[in-house]
RNA sequence: GGGGAUGUGGUGUAGCCUGGUUUAACACACUGCCCUGUCAAGGCAGAGAUCGCGGGUUCAAAUCCCGUCGUCCCCGCCA
């Protein structure tokens, strides 16, 4: 008799039946005259009773231990009254073992297989088979899954091709770090992985494949963090003819039926679209979290004219001063506060201005340079109330936003304002099309150079500041869930853009060159979008990191303990290659 | 490249700040025995760690100092 039943799929109605099982012993208890395991397969669990009167099984039973392979047979009947297990879905049977046979067996484990016990990650992924045993793990796979084929299912019935694109590819230097491959064939040139498969999804639109998907693995070469690995997964989408609006559709549409089918949870749409500067300004992100207010203001114009000098020079030279109001804040100690101050340093801050929120006004060894309208205001913009605290930045733009934004974050879960059970979906449009680099002196691409801009006529250098992208960026709980544009097929407004980003035609030519030859050979219209699959699913599952959803990943110096990749080659491979290997020289 | 946290039997932790009453404690797992209704079973007994590694201070170091390695979080980086 061959396995006939998953171990968790029986139930009161199977009583009677004869089955046959495989599994794990889960665990084991040997009351003596009776014994119980619990057998465990990617189901879950079913308990099975071995009882004396079978001489022979009742002797092998005996020997069982934790995680041997186990083959059996019997029938499964109702539990005696008194010893049902409300808290499993099996806990209304068992299977009585007739047959037994120890199909392998296993040495004491390096850790417990169980929900209930935490192990270091390290040891976890060395023995990552074992880890991935543990039923929290198991669901979380078949989750993974389910979200995958929900989305193959809707691309496919929405007319989507699912179209392969190749991982050997040209190194592009614009971008992320690349992976490269040396080649065999030609020594001393090299393949790079695809960091995404984004110019052969555009070349796919211009052989008019009209509506591609793929579900797509991508690498980069950059440091790791909770929801960055170096191979990842990502939902690729690209169509033609369409505009903005038309992926959006699109996406949220795809959306809403993941969150339907795998946690059945009804989406609003279409989603909340924030402009990028409101983000900025209200939430000091361009990923806003909106499961909570605490919003940011812009105090620039009222406090111009005042006299605490550092806020008045600072706003001279044209930067903000912004301010957030921390609710109940006030009982906050120096020692909390200066720890704010600390974090925000993080983020380039030099200081964290405070006062303390009063009934009659406000607290701190700044509020004497306020006038007592300056500090109205604030309280009134801020809506602070007696015992709160508010805080200020004032710096370059971008510390004041981000650092306020990340203790906006950081102070709404600390004060438990955000709602575990929410999820919030948004999107964020209107991208501007350039960052200043003041490093380097010139513009970069806040997106990509073959990014639409919205109005592409009058595009040039001297408004390159003020130009909007048509980029979108899905938000999900303040993360970025995935970012798209529509893509320029135009080749004139193509050079504008080259131009503004000082990239020469040769430069173009060289770094994109087969890519800029296909757009002019009558590229379509088209756009698209691209959503990290790994955080979708620790969203959706509830994990922080993407390595709980990942089977493999890798740690963050980005090994892998169970394979102990990457490591060293044979002087055979490196010969072959015509390469040699240099070691960086330790400084010192 | 930088900042922070952490490393103690197989696993998870306590002890470290304030060095010596520590023979390094506790829980789980493990081994043996007992037990016919448990289900994160229970009872009894037992085995198991020179405290990541190297150096230093000291009469004395898991404990203090320096270095180093691993793991995790964050900044930079990730168009």
């Amino acid at each position: 008799m061959k396995r006939n039943f998953y171990c968790a799929d029986l139930r009161e109605s199977h009583i009677g039946t004869e089955v046959s099982v495989c599994g794990w012993a889960h665990s084991r208890r040997d009351h003596g005259g009776v014994i119980f395991v619990d057998l465990r397969d990617r189901s879950g669990i079913l308990q099975i009773v071995f009882q004396p009167e079978n001489t022979s099984v009742f002797a092998i039973a005996e020997k069982l231990r934790s995680e041997f392979v186990l083959s059996v047979k019997g029938k499964i009947r109702q539990r005696p009254e008194g010893t049902i297990n409300p808290n499993m879905p099996t806990g209304q049977v068992e299977l009585l073992v007739a047959e037994l046979e120890i199909l392998n067996t296993s040495p004491a484990l390096p850790f417990e297989i169980s929900d209930y016990v935490e192990t270091s990650e390290e040891l976890r992924l060395k023995y990552r088979y074992l880890d991935m045993r543990r039923p929290i793990f198991q669901k979380n796979f078949i989750t993974r899954h389910k979200i995958s084929q929900t989305i193959r299912e809707f691309f496919n019935k929405e007319g989507f091709l699912e179209i392969e694109t190749p991982f050997l590819g040209k190194s592009t230097p614009e971008g992320a770090r690349d992976f490269l491959v040396p080649s065999r064939i030609h020594n001393g040139s090299f393949y790079a992985l695809p960091q995404s498969p984004q110019i052969f999804k555009q070349i796919l639109m211009i052989a008019g494949f009209d509506k591609y998907y793929q579900i797509a693995r991508c690498f980069r070469d950059e440091d790791l963090r909770a929801d960055r690995q170096p191979e990842f997964t990502q939902v690729d989408v690209e169509m033609s003819f369409i505009e903005e609006n038309d992926i959006m559709d699109a996406t949220e549409r795809m959306l809403a039926k993941v969150f339907k089918e795998v946690l059945d949870i009804e989406i609003k749409t279409p989603f909340a679209r924030l402009p990028h500067s409101e983000a900025m300004l209200k939430y000091g992100s361009d990923k806003p979290d909106t499961r909570f207010e605490m919003f940011i203001s812009d105090f620039s114009d009222e406090l111009k004219n005042c006299k605490f000098t550092v806020f008045a020079n600072v706003i001279a030279k044209g930067n903000p001063v912004r301010g957030l109001c921390i609710p109940k804040g006030a009982s906050l100690s120096r020692s909390e506060i200066d720890e704010l101050t600390r974090f925000v340093g993080e983020y380039g801050a030099k200081g964290l201005a405070w006062m303390k929120i009063t009934a009659n006004g406000a607290e701190s060894n700044i509020v004497k340079y306020f006038s007592e309208t300056e500090i109205k205001t604030i309280v009134s913009k801020l809506n602070a109330k007696d015992g709160d605290l508010v805080v200020f930045l004032a710096d370059d733009v971008k510390i004041v936003a981000q650092g306020l934004g990340a203790l906006r974050i950081k102070m709404g879960k600390q004060l438990g304002l955000i709602d575990k059970n929410k999820f919030n979906l948004l999107w964020v449009v209107d991208f501007p099309m350039f960052e200043w680099n003041n490093d380097e002196r010139k513009w970069d691409a806040l997106h990509h150079p073959f990014t639409s801009p919205k109005d592409g006529e009058t595009l040039s250098k001297d408004n390159a500041a003020k130009a909007v992208a048509k980029a979108y960026d899905v938000i999900l709980n303040g993360a970025e869930l995935g970012g798209g544009s529509i893509r320029i097929h135009n080749s004139d407004v193509q050079k504008k853009v080259f131009d503004i980003l000082n990239i020469s035609d040769e430069a173009a030519k060289e770094k994109f060159g087969f890519l800029l030859d296909a757009l002019s050979f009558g590229a379509p219209p088209h756009g698209g979008i691209a959503l990290g699959f790994d955080r979708l699913c620790a969203l959706l599952i509830g994990e922080e990191s993407i390595r709980e959803v990942i089977a493999f990943p890798k740690t963050q110096k980005a090994a892998d303990p169970l394979s102990n990749a990457p490591a060293d080659v044979s002087e055979k491979q490196l010969k072959e290659l015509g390469l040699r290997i240099v070691l960086k020289q330790a400084n010192k």
